[in-house]
DNA sequence: ACCCTAATTTAGGTGAACCTAAAAAATGTC
DNA sequence: GACATTTTTTAGGTTCACCTAAATTAGGGT
């Protein structure tokens, strides 16, 4: 039964921690997986065999474990997951990093696809949907010193993207439409402090500083 | 023990939903409970039996509960935490209202104290609007009040204030140059369904209605 | 006041996620 | 290659969150 039944938070965890052992490719242990997981390695064994018996990973008595596809499929998906938690706690809410870990630890499985994707749009995640096998080296330090300002405080010339509107209502929904949506790139016109044309991937449209205010640009 | 041990998420909802139960500030009955959260009656008695041991609600068997102080105190941080988390997936990321309700309730019992304030400067009554005057006006509560109607749905002698003009051209340009542009306030002198006079802060001047459709009005 | 029904509780069971203690297998050493 | 040590598994226990079925209580109707 390669059960696609909604895993179990301690299921997704052990997962989690096979993955995160597994980088030199070779089988993971029972005792490497207990000290990790601060389980008892009795526990483990119960896990990783039940683990088995559902074909996420291959597990040979004595032999430890290793992620089959569908396990490597779930731990990238939790990975992902953890990751864009981490981030927005971090870098929107400015949570400490150890904390965000913990809270992001619990989030990731609970995150919904839906959610899952409209936070990485948000934190304008670069779609490169199946590189994500190298995220773990690459991702800590990349904290470029781009700013997060209001759409208001945009100059003209300037482009940006959008990665944040606040308050939804009817009008932003409008907005999005027009292309004034997270992810997508525009330019600044014209801006009088009053009102501001805009250039999206869509067309152009103007608002007013009061609506402006509400988008928020990283540049 | 008026114990301060981290409530099981199962505790956490069953607290929850006696408070939501309670509106009329009468004793919860377990039959009540047992539909409103799809348990068991003989769940239910097992878990507010708990719930009793530890303080948070008053039990009387065969007579409901009501919560105690500590227990409404849990109920109102859950039911902020939920709030904080709907309106971040709702508003922010644009979920659906049910996927984001199902999700809050899942987040709500994994936040810390920390992460839920941040959450809520960061949705809150605008820090970052603060420079900005006429904020009041545009806050979310305000929604029941002023809709965002396009120029040509306005009512004759309707008043309301220009947010947005989609599709930006030279036609646009002149009705900005009109007194027709976003931030400035209008009144529909005549709307007939094929044209419309405007009174601008300007002058006056009417449209046709394919042109007023890309005129958001906020009355 | 009494009975009947509906609501509630008790009793006892299951599976998941943990545990300890004891048995078994693998491994390193001489 | 035998044995001691370490690692892993098995066996059996606990708690929690659920369940069903049976027993109990409360309350309304006549």
């Amino acid at each position: 039964m390669t059960s696609m039944d909604a895993l179990s938070e301690s299921a997704e965890m052990m997962i989690k921690n096979i993955n995160e052992l597994a980088s030199n490719g070779e089988r993971v242990r029972t005792s490497d997986l207990s000290t990790k997981t601060e389980l008892k390695p009795a526990t483990v064994t119960e896990m990783i065999q039940r683990l088995g018996e559902i074909g996420l990973v291959d597990y040979q008595p004595y032999h430890g474990v290793h992620l089959t596809k569908q396990g490597q499929h779930v731990a990238d998906v939790i990975e992902h997951r953890f990751n864009i938690l981490q981030r927005f706690l971090t870098e929107i809410l400015g949570v400490e990093k150890e904390e965000a870990a913990e809270v992001a630890c619990r989030m990731e499985h609970i995150l919904t696809r839906d959610v899952e994707n409209r936070l990485s749009d948000f934190l304008g995640v670069d779609k490169e949907t199946e590189s994500d096998l190298f995220c773990h080296k690459v991702n800590v330090d990349s904290e470029t010193e781009s700013e997060f300002i209001p759409l208001n405080n945009l100059k003209e010339g300037k482009t940006g993207k959008v990665r944040l509107i606040l308050e939804k209502s009817e009008l932003t929904n409008t907005l999005e439409q027009a292309g004034l949506s997270p992810g997508r790139t525009i330019i600044v016109k014209k801006a009088n402090g009053k009102s501001y044309d805009i250039e999206t991937e869509e067309g152009s449209l103007s608002l007013d500083s009061d609506l402006a205010a509400k988008i928020i640009i990283q540049n």
